[in-house]
DNA sequence: CCCTGTGTTGGAATC
DNA sequence: CGATTCCAACACAGG
């Protein structure tokens, strides 16, 4: 259109991470080129469509991202939109870029495993077509990798190291964000856009991580330019999953992202005085955090954005803040946080998402062990991916992941993020450490995956480290320090309005019960209309509303995990070791009687 | 070597 | 009520 300006550069620019026009230094660069023809592509990617644990909220929240930035698109130029191609990027991607004549590919950088490895091979097939490829970071305050080299090279596994490792980097501050694109350039006219006829390599979709959540027939990949031809955003039908299995109140795009970040901005006393361990993890309407997580996670918010708009805020309210301490707790600290478990990622790769070869965390004989990570597809889909080494502690996994542990604080919170997609920080501390080191004694990954599939802000990195942390393997080592399933409740929500909202059936339940319901009286149940009985299971009887009784003892669960965490912390194995690597490790756990320690301990008792 | 302080967010008892 | 102390005791950095 505009001959004046054309360069004969044709660019592709493919959003993963960055659902958004604003503050991309991707994008920024991409338009930098002053592109005769600028092509926004998206490829449907099976590894996230198959591999990855998503739930419905989650794909409709990125579904509303794609669609909002499409639509960004169209604003700014009538003919463009977000192109959606149906294929795997290591496929398609050639495909594209020899059809449309591409000179020059441009993405954000991810440091995630996977992406990674993806990343890597599709930069070679690039080279090897003579595109030209610029890759920019967006997604973090700092490159991951930067940091863990000002780190000497190693894991960021503390918040000292990270602050000391950004000092090193522009002094500890995160660039300004770039300006956000005004116009947009053409693609090519309609006729040479369309890839009718291009050969269409169907995915591998076996094994599908969630099948589960399919109720009608995957057609996300019987055409590469989508059912209709139009290179539109999929719906969750295409992806065989019914819109109302998506209950989530919390909506993705950029536009929401920001309008969200700008009311939090406006409340300027909210900014200055946050204090993450100060916010309430039972407050529901409103939450008590900013909800902007989801956001970051599909770049539909930038973080430098967050980040810099936090600071301004900060700087006009400094009085009697030290000027550049850093505090973690407050929400600049918060999301550098958040740069600590990517760089942890990017320094330890793959294995970080698991224990099985993972140098940074501590081996626990936990139940519900993951067994060795396997190469083979179909042994992956017949097995489960675990040890059941104890049909009691499956039975617990299950009821907790369900939320029907007998304890209504934990159930709430579960039943929360299955609807919600969200639940709090703290929350999901009391959960995790209830699944491991403080009730169950379940591994950690069992925790991450349920957690995988369920949060909507779910990040790789943030999600695997968090488990770490609170199952004290790595990051965090006091076991000690254990969350009760009533006391830290009640600390926060003494009238139970969060157990009455996600378990309704204990809703007439006085306070004094209604954290420890299996306590009230029998004639208090029936007049309260819910009995406590049972294991919470969906039963036939017609005897009225039920909650289950609590699952188990929890103080004396409480002295079992903290036995055992005491035992395994003398054993000192951590995950790339021989013995964690060659299963031997099981011989040294046997006969704890004889470790001395340990007999001293029981002997206590 | 020891000792001390710190580490994003525990609980219960006490003042 | 909010703040302080103890509980029993981890890892790590720094003097």
């Amino acid at each position: 259109m505009k001959a004046a300006s054309a360069t004969n550069k044709v660019v592709l620019y493919w959003h993963r991470t960055d659902l958004r026009l604003h503050d991309s230094p991707a994008l920024h660069a991409a338009l930098a080129l002053n592109p005769s023809v600028f092509i926004p592509v998206w490829t449907w990617d099976p590894h996230y469509v198959y591999r990855s644990r998503v739930g419905p909220n989650r794909w409709r929240f990125l579904l509303e991202c794609q669609s909002d930035l499409s639509k960004a698109y169209t604003k700014l130029n009538a003919k463009q939109r977000l192109w959606v191609v149906r294929e795997a990027p290591q496929t398609v991607l050639p495909k594209l870029w020899k059809r449309w004549g591409v000179t020059h590919l441009v993405f954000e950088k991810d440091t995630d495993a996977y992406a990674r490895a993806r990343d890597e091979a599709v930069v070679q097939l690039a080279e090897e077509a003579g595109v030209e490829v610029i890759v920019k970071m967006g997604r973090t305050l700092f490159d991951p990798d930067a940091l863990v080299s000002k780190n000497g090279g190693k894991p960021t596994m503390s918040m000292s190291q990270v602050e000391k490792a950004a000092g090193k980097i522009d002094r500890g501050f995160p660039q300004k964000p770039v300006e956000t694109p005004g116009s947009i350039p053409d693609p090519w006219d309609e006729k040479r856009m369309d890839l009718a006829g291009a050969e269409h390599e169907g995915p591998e979709a076996e094994p599908d991580l969630n099948a589960v959540h399919r109720t009608a027939a995957d057609q996300q990949y019987t055409q590469i330019m989508g059912p209709k031809d139009d290179f539109g955003v999929p719906t969750l039908d295409e992806i065989g999953i019914e819109a109302s299995k998506a209950t989530s109140p919390h909506r993705g795009g950029e536009t929401e992202a920001l309008k969200l970040l700008d009311g939090h901005i406006k409340n300027e006393e909210y900014i200055g005085r946050f204090e993450k361990p100060n916010t309430s993890p039972a407050a529901f309407e409103p939450q008590s955090t900013t909800l902007l997580s989801p956001h970051l996670h599909f770049g539909s918010l930038s973080v430098r954005k967050f980040w810099w708009d936090v600071q301004d805020v900060m700087n006009k309210r400094k009085k009697e803040n030290k000027p550049n301490a850093l505090i973690p707790t407050n929400l600049p600290g918060q999301l550098l946080f958040r740069d600590m478990y990517f760089a942890a990622q990017a320094a330890v790769g793959e294995p970080f998402s698991r224990t099985y070869g993972n140098h940074v965390v501590r081996f626990i004989d936990w139940h519900l062990q993951s067994k060795p990570p396997s190469t083979d597809a179909e042994d992956a889909e017949n097995e489960k991916p675990y040890e059941v080494d104890s049909p009691e502690a499956e039975e617990w996994f299950i009821r907790w992941r369900e939320g029907r542990t007998g304890f209504p604080w934990i159930d709430a919170l579960m039943r929360q993020l299955k609807q919600e997609g969200w639940i709090h920080h703290l929350g999901r501390h009391s959960v995790a450490c209830f699944l491991t080191r403080g009730g169950c004694y379940v591994s950690w990954e069992r925790g991450a995956e349920v957690f995988e599939e369920l949060l909507i802000d779910h990040e790789p990195a943030c999600n695997v480290g968090n488990w770490m942390w609170l199952s004290c393997t790595a990051f965090f080592a006091q076991f000690y320090r254990c969350y009760s399933p009533v006391a830290f409740g009640k600390k926060w929500d003494p009238q139970g309005e969060l157990i009455r909202r996600y378990c309704p059936e204990l809703a007439q339940f006085d306070k004094k019960y209604i954290y420890e319901p299996w306590k009230a009286p029998i004639a208090d149940q029936k007049k309260w209309g819910c009995r406590v009985t049972g294991d919470g299971k969906p039963s036939s009887s017609d005897d009225g509303p039920t909650y289950p009784k609590p699952m188990f003892d929890f103080d004396e669960r409480r002295q079992v995990c903290l036995d055992g965490m005491k035992n395994a912390y003398d054993v000192g194995l951590h995950g790339n070791d021989p013995q964690v690597l060659d299963g031997s490790w099981k011989s040294l756990f046997e006969g704890e009687e004889e470790n001395p320690k340990k007999r001293q301990k029981t002997e206590k008792i």
